[in-house]
DNA sequence: AAAGTTAGCAACCGCCATTTC
DNA sequence: GGAAATGGCGGTTGCTAACTT
């Protein structure tokens, strides 16, 4: 025969756990440890608890060393690098950010982090159906690659400078400041960005929403930013309507056969 | 100011591989 | 060897706070 039931379904506490349940769980643990058996530790810890619940509660919550609040742009690149390579596997991905938990990612993934990945794709997807302008010659920038996760990087700035002494149809705004080739401090409130490849198609620029607090100096920023969407309806369509996650992964393989590198400080998308 | 809507997140559900007896 | 529980995981739900109308 098998072991006993784990617990009486009818006589166990579900919802919000209170403060004092946190406490007297957080106590135990501290002092005895799990025990290896999760399903005998709420009748220990004397909680109406499932086992199975008071295991969620500790290792999403309790368990020392949770980190909470905003993710980092770092972060940010892990789980993407490691979302478009093994997929919704949150556990491992988990793993790699010590102090998140995969319920933690999951729900970041769900909430913020998949709507800033496809907002990128579909920019990314209208600038290749659309090509800007290749500029000629092409400006002797930086060769690092620019990630739209890392609007502060100094390559950004090269880029940003370069590109605008070649009077060119790209412009980047960071939060800051970065310095202009002639030494000025340039400053800006927020950022947005026109895509292009460069000739050689190693560096990739994207399109983003964004906003322009004080740069007509310095980028050739087309009126609106949300111009060079032809319908913000259609990216909230692009979003809502049938699985977002089958367009995310269909927008990803396009980007992949376009035969482009995206992002490849991320190692996303990368040949 | 109130009602309606949306976003964020904690917690639950249910499946499956593993473990136990 | 097989039945049944456990542990672990990803998907989903439901509550609540924040935001919009």
């Amino acid at each position: 025969m098998g072991r006993a039931p784990c617990c009486d379904k009818a006589n166990v506490k579900k919802g919000p756990w209170s403060p004092e349940e946190d406490a007297k769980l957080k106590e135990y643990i501290d002092k005895n440890g799990t025990g290896g058996n999760w399903i005998a530790l709420p009748h220990k810890v004397g909680l109406r608890r499932c086992g199975k619940s008071c295991r969620l509660r500790w290792l999403n919550y309790l368990r020392p060393n949770i980190k909470h609040g905003e993710f980092s742009d770092d972060e940010d690149r892990i789980i993407c690098t490691l979302f478009s390579t093994i997929g919704s596997r949150w556990s491992i991905i988990a793993a790699q950010l010590p102090g998140r938990t995969d319920n933690d990612i999951k729900n970041y993934w769900n909430t913020k982090l998949k709507k800033k990945l496809i907002n990128m794709a579909n920019n990314h997807h209208r600038q290749l159906l659309h090509p800007l302008p290749i500029p000629s010659p092409n400006p002797p920038f930086s060769q690092q690659y620019y990630s739209p996760f890392h609007a502060q990087t100094p390559p950004l700035c090269d880029a940003y400078t370069n590109r605008n002494n070649n009077n060119n149809n790209v412009l980047a705004f960071d939060q800051g400041s970065c310095s202009s080739s002639d030494g000025s401090q340039i400053s800006h409130q927020s950022f947005a960005f026109q895509g292009y490849e460069d000739n050689h198609h190693q560096n990739l620029f994207f399109n983003d929403v964004g906003t322009s607090a004080s740069s007509s100096n310095y980028g050739c920023f087309n009126d609106n930013p949300q111009d060079y969407y032809s319908s913000i309806e259609e990216i909230k369509e692009l979003i809502t309507i049938n699985d977002a996650s089958d367009n995310l992964s269909f927008l990803m393989d396009e980007i992949k056969t376009e035969d482009k590198v995206w992002c490849n400080d991320l190692n996303v998308f990368s040949d």
